[in-house]
DNA sequence: ATAATTTATATTGCGCGCAATCTAATTGCG
DNA sequence: CGCAATTAGATTGCGCGCAATATAAATTAT
């Protein structure tokens, strides 16, 4: 007789994938918290200057879909990063629907600071580079096929 | 000359697993929602369920130590579920401190309309049973890594 | 036993995340 | 060209997620 496998148990919490995905970027979200705080960023803030820092002067749209997210939470959030003086946003003139955001000095000058955030979260991750390297080639594959799905 | 790794980028959105984490937790969710939207749960409040269709009667910080998840967090929560008449909230009388939750009969009986949720996760997953348990494995272990460094 | 500390839950406030809806600009089609 | 359909962004509303604070009960120290 066969041993009981996790899969026997799939409303079993701990068998879980996506609840281990959940809490983990849970987790991480805590152990960047204290640092992006000396940024004066939250954690969806400092993804969308990532995005800046490499390439300024995008769309909206263009953040949205690189972070997959609407703006229904851009807006606000952009908003929020204009009043802290990091990003200034225009209406394009050659399509006036657009909104293109672009850095200030300050939020440029923010990237410095920010170098040394990987290295912290290397550290608590206590794990080698190589080992995150396929660990998150196999999440983002993960993450595509979900999206495949929902995109039929 | 070594080829450059992804190491060297750190501040490279593509190449931050905490980017890969934090977006297939939303995918995962998207994926979800339809799913317990007929079962008139969202996400957070269907692991609760999880939780309780384990063990039922268990003292609200017992769900957060399991979830990760605090009384900020629980306590409204847990209140929309007793209105949606899933669960009660009582009072422990050997220590009045403590809420524990129980199932109704509602809530119990939600368990079976939830026995098809896992598999419809797994199908979208399009991924073997056995690269999903080794992937959980693995993030369970980087999150249980990052939890410690926030213990410290 | 009384006071100080700790523990469990509740409350408030803020920033997402997303569905639903709205407006205005652009594109496509006859 | 003119009108329908599409697209970009903004707005509203709701449910987290969490920090900070409050309250009341239990525990510990004295």
């Amino acid at each position: 007789m066969a041993r009981k496998s996790s899969a026997d148990f799939p409303l079993r919490l701990d068998n879980q994938i996506c609840f281990a995905v959940y809490s983990t970027a849970h987790a991480f979200n805590r152990v960047y918290k204290p640092l992006l705080d000396k940024l004066g960023l939250t954690y969806p803030q400092y993804l969308v200057m990532l995005v800046l820092w490499e390439r300024d002067g995008v769309a909206v749209k263009d953040i949205g879909e690189r972070l997959f997210l609407d703006s229904g939470t851009l807006t606000p959030l952009l908003k929020r990063l204009e009043a802290a003086d990091l990003i200034k946003r225009t209406r394009s003139t050659e399509d006036e629907r657009q909104v293109l955001i672009a850095l200030t000095a300050k939020g440029e000058s923010l990237r410095e600071k920010a170098r040394a955030v990987p290295q912290s979260i290397l550290a608590a991750s206590a794990c080698s580079v190589g080992e995150l390297v396929t660990m998150k080639n196999e999440i983002v594959a993960l993450r595509d096929r979900l999206n495949a799905v929902l995109g039929e």
